[in-house]
RNA sequence: GGGCAGUUAGCUCAGCGGUAGAGCGGCUCGUUUACACCGAGUUGGUCGGGGGUUCGAUUCCCUCACUGCCCA
């Protein structure tokens, strides 16, 4: 074994074992080799866009997946991370229509038509699709790349064709005029859940209409949206209203277009206890082809939908003269200028008010009457009850709350989009009307239910084949919404509809990690498919991240510039610190502020594992040689014992998915413990020049470090998989069992009753080595006290009160860098003013002969003994309420007792030494 | 309007019925042969306000306030 060089340089070292595991193909799934003793584990990787880059929050999200998947390999499973992108409908058809306009190739995609396009789509795909499953692998991802998919590969692609064919055949698929939200910039239909309501400052127009039957006569109308007046078809009043009550069956002057004639400006005034009494004037305008809520009115009552707006959000002929051509927040304006020189104006107010936005396109989406394809959801009774009954678990608990809640108020799914980068639409639309002989044009054999008459009368052809006589036929041009891919990932990546070996031995996976911002995106509707498909859950497990936020808890965000390139991080601190520094500020279901320094902690953190291994290196010595249990030390045990709770506290950690716990430990256990502590106080061992004792004490460096090495795997890949070969721990180990790699070594289990008897480790053997730490803080108090520099060897003398061996005495010495350490017997008696301090092994004293400043150690035993004495009165006020010691539990009450009695004694001993020194 | 989180040291958070904790930061000392990406010491808090339950509440209950998110 060579060297480790003197700092952790990541980089080389990285590359080198992500090209090792690769080689040796440590990330394949054998699903083959399941069985009762190896039991499978899955996971499905949330698909990143196809054109996307990694952000933070896919370094929180794979950094779990690749933490519980390595886990699992170590627990001897065999594991199945299955990895793919998605091809991302909206984001990547804007991405790559935007660019193509920036290099003015063209104005608008038509420009190119549907084929060019579409080859420009998948040439970028070709350039850029490969860049985020570059850098999960950078990141250490033990994906089997092996299987790696896209939600449009030939095989998925027909996976989402039959799925709709089926649903189509089942009924579940219908085609419907219907209020949709239409994003006016990308020109298509969104489902509900694309849309993000956002506050906004704007105002509300407060206008008159005239009374047709009553000249003169006007009611005032508040709106938040004058300019959609033309397509206004009634005026609406709550039927309970009684200032309203006597118009109810009239007819109102609509005031625009303002050229038409009055005739073909009068709607009538009707009733409708949807209309909010408080709201504006409580009168309403009722537009059916722009507002959800209207179109509802409007089919209550027999209105006409009137859509005054082109596709791309401006206003058409039906909008008037004044407004035709205008973007419709520019005949917002327009309108109420016409309004007030119509002198219809009655006022404008502030209003803030709530707009669904286009979540891609960021502008607000207008509510828009057209035909689109929708899904009444399938298997929800039982998508239900599996969460509900705790078979299917999810964490933080709480989503489940929030997923039972949407799941009750399920609306139908608008599935079609009007865009050209997806799945087409798998249905022909006939040139005809006779419906049996579109079957028979069909050309081929198919079951009555895959031709259908739609709402609209025209006759549909539903398959995955199309109709021979394409002249009969034409195909619906909609590609179908990208969730209605993803919804079959868990099962369509894993060769669905076949029943693979794959399936059978991975499905349903076990856990799921995810944003709960796509909890009804795709979470729910993968149950769904689920169920529907495989007749079974999709996972056992879901665990929801945080979401990852900057310091200032502000959302990441491309236009703040507050999202740090997690290249750039693994750059500068490699992808271990990264991952450390991320996991142990990520609180199961918290927020994750992010900050630089995290990941500079996880840097540190590694440079000290590299030294501390570094250390034991240059100790030379046999890696992991026996350990003699006759000649542990008070350390040796101790540092056992805290190992064997690391173990215990990080496994528990993680089978709760509590990762930053299970970070935090390690932390705690080999900084704290291992370093701080064990390391110091393993150098009397070391330099004891008894040859025994010092390779007992490597061998017991080696058994901890290998332990700690496995602990740290799944969260440390790189760095632990280096020090586990430089320090030849894989040396005698089988192929398979960390011989070749440390990811294939086993998960440390606790050391249990057999270990800690053949050691003779006892819980006491944790209090005696506390207690001398406890001897050293107080010494190193005492030297601070008196403003001894920590290098400057001074001389301690402790007055023991019970035994203690050298070897003891000498660790003690060295970890108070004291230049001797007298163990008195009770004679010895130190001179006036030695400053001193109560230890659980006794009194220590720092004998400062000439030096000793009588007044600086009065007043430091002046300031403990005050401290002592307010101790005292809290547990004394306690003990001397009647209440308190006969309602409280006896075992509390003898505590509160000797409590009391060991800071009485301790007060007593002090309040000697402060009389000595006033002598 | 409904729901869900959260409010503990300067910052980020743990604790969740019996002596207020960690990390970071600040301050002081230190180049003691693994590590200055370090070591040692130290400074920081009437645990958001108000009620209640209890012998005892940061911890349980109610209520209010504020912050954030989700759904209308």
């Amino acid at each position: 074994m060579s060297e480790l060089p003197k700092t952790y340089e990541p980089q080389a070292i990285e590359e080198k074992w992500y090209a090792q595991w690769l080689a040796d193909g440590c990330f394949d799934a054998h699903p083959e080799r399941v069985s009762p003793s190896r039991p499978a584990y899955s996971i499905v990787i949330p698909p990143p866009n196809v054109t996307g880059v990694l952000t933070l929050g896919h370094v929180l999200n794979n950094t779990i997946q690749d933490i519980l998947a390595r886990r699992a390999r170590m627990l001897g499973k065999e594991v199945l991370w299955l990895p793919g992108t998605d091809h991302a409908g909206i984001a990547t058809q804007t991405v790559v229509e935007r660019t193509l306009k920036k290099s003015g190739a063209i104005r608008h995609r038509d420009d190119l038509g549907r084929e060019k396009f579409l080859e420009k789509v998948w040439e970028w795909k070709e350039k850029h699709g490969g860049i985020i499953i570059q850098q999960l692998k950078k990141l250490g991802a033990s994906c089997d790349w092996k299987r790696e998919r896209f939600t449009m590969d030939p095989e998925y692609s027909a996976c989402v064709q039959q799925v709709f064919a089926d649903l189509f055949r089942k009924g579940a698929i219908y085609r419907g005029k219907r209020m949709v939200n239409w994003c006016p910039v990308s020109r298509t239909a969104l489902s509900d859940e694309e849309v993000v309501m956002k506050s906004q400052s704007g105002a509300l127009t407060h206008f008159r209409v005239e009374i047709a039957e009553r000249p003169g006569t006007f009611l005032t109308i508040a709106t938040t949206r004058p300019e959609t007046i033309p397509g206004d078809t009634a005026i609406a009043v709550n039927p309970n209203d009684p200032r309203y009550q006597e118009y109810i069956g009239l007819h109102a002057v609509r005031p625009l277009p303002r050229e038409l004639p009055q005739a073909e400006r009068l709607v009538p005034i009707i009733a409708d206890t949807h209309v909010e009494f408080g709201f504006g004037t409580g009168v309403l305008k009722v537009t059916p082809a722009h507002d959800k809520a209207d179109f509802e009115i409007g089919q209550r009552h027999g209105l006409a939908a009137v859509d005054i707006m082109h596709p791309d959000g401006t206003m058409n002929a039906l909008a008037g003269a004044d407004l035709a051509g205008l973007d419709r927040f520019e005949a917002r304006k327009v309108a109420v200028a016409l309004l007030t020189e119509l002198g219809l104006l009655d006022k404008e107010e502030p209003h803030q008010n709530n707009v669904g936005y286009s979540e891609r396109a960021d502008v607000p989406v207008e509510p828009r009457l057209s035909s689109q394809w929708f899904l009444r959801y399938p298997a929800t009774e039982a998508s239900r009850e599996v969460v509900r009954s705790g078979k299917m678990r999810f964490f933080p608990e709480r989503w489940s709350k929030v997923y039972e809640h949407w799941m009750e108020n399920l609306q139908d799914w608008c599935i079609s989009r009007q865009l050209w980068w997806g799945h087409r639409i798998p249905v022909w639309y006939f040139r005809g009307t006779d419906a049996e002989a579109a079957h028979k044009a069909v050309g081929h054999a198919v079951p009555p239910e895959a031709v259908r008459q739609l709402e609209d009368g025209s006759i549909a052809y539903c398959g995955l084949e199309a109709p021979a006589d394409l002249a009969q036929w034409e195909q619906d041009g909609d590609v179908l919404d990208t969730w209605f891919s993803s919804w079959l990932w868990p099962f369509a990546t894993m060769g669905w509809p076949e029943n693979t070996q794959t399936l059978k031995a991975f499905y349903p996976t076990t856990d799921l990690v995810t944003g709960p911002d796509i909890i009804f995106f795709w979470v729910a509707r993968m149950i769904m498919a689920g169920f529907e498909y495989m007749g079974e859950r999709p996972f056992d497990n879901v665990y929801f991240t945080g979401i990852i936020r900057d310091k200032q808890g502000r959302k990441m965000s491309k236009s703040l510039g507050n999202s740090p390139d997690p290249l750039d991080l693994i750059a500068k601190f490699g992808a271990d610190a990264l991952r450390f520094g991320v996991m142990r500020s990520a609180p199961l279901g918290q927020d994750v502020l992010f900050d630089e320094k995290n990941v500079e902690l996880g840097r540190n953190f590694c440079t000290k594992l590299w030294n501390a291994a570094r250390f034991r290196q240059m100790q030379a010595g046999s890696p992991e040689a026996e350990i003699r249990s006759e000649l542990l030390t008070t350390d040796d045990k101790w540092i056992l014992l805290r190992l064997d709770t690391a173990i215990l506290e990080v496994s528990t950690a993680l089978d709760e998915y509590r990762f930053s716990d299970a970070a935090q430990t390690l932390y705690r256990f080999f900084w704290s413990e291992y370093c701080d502590w064990y390391v110091e106080a393993a150098k009397a061992s070391l330099n004891s020049g008894n040859e025994g004792i010092r390779e007992n004490t490597l061998a017991v460096m080696d058994f901890v470090l290998a332990h700690a090495l496995r602990l740290f795997h799944p969260f440390l890949p790189f760095i632990t998989e280096e020090l586990w070969h430089g320090l030849g721990f894989h040396q005698d180990l089988p192929e398979e069992q960390g011989g070749r790699s440390l990811m294939q070594a086993p998960w440390p289990k606790p050391l249990g009753a057999d270990f800690h008897a053949h050691y003779g480790l006892l819980p006491e053997d944790e209090a005696r080595a506390q207690a001398r730490f406890d001897v050293v803080q107080a010494g190193r108090g005492l030297r601070r006290d008196f403003n001894l520099p920590s290098n400057k060897r001074v001389p301690f003398v402790l007055q023991a009160t019970a035994p203690l061996s050298e070897h003891d005495l000498e660790v003690i010495r060295i970890l108070l860098n004291a230049e001797s350490l007298q163990n008195a017997d009770d004679a010895w008696s130190p001179s006036r003013g030695t400053p001193s301090s109560l230890t659980p092994l006794g009194n220590l004293y720092l004998p400062l002969d000439g030096l000793v400043d009588v007044a600086a150690e009065r007043e430091r035993l002046g300031k403990e003994i005050t401290k002592i004495e307010q101790e005292l009165v809290k547990v004394r006020a306690k003990l001397s309420s009647e209440t308190f010691v006969s309602g409280a539990p006896a075992n509390v009450v003898a505590e509160h007792r000797q409590r009391e009695s060991d800071w009485n004694a301790r007060l007593g001993e002090i309040r000697r030494i402060a009389e000595a020194l006033a002598g």
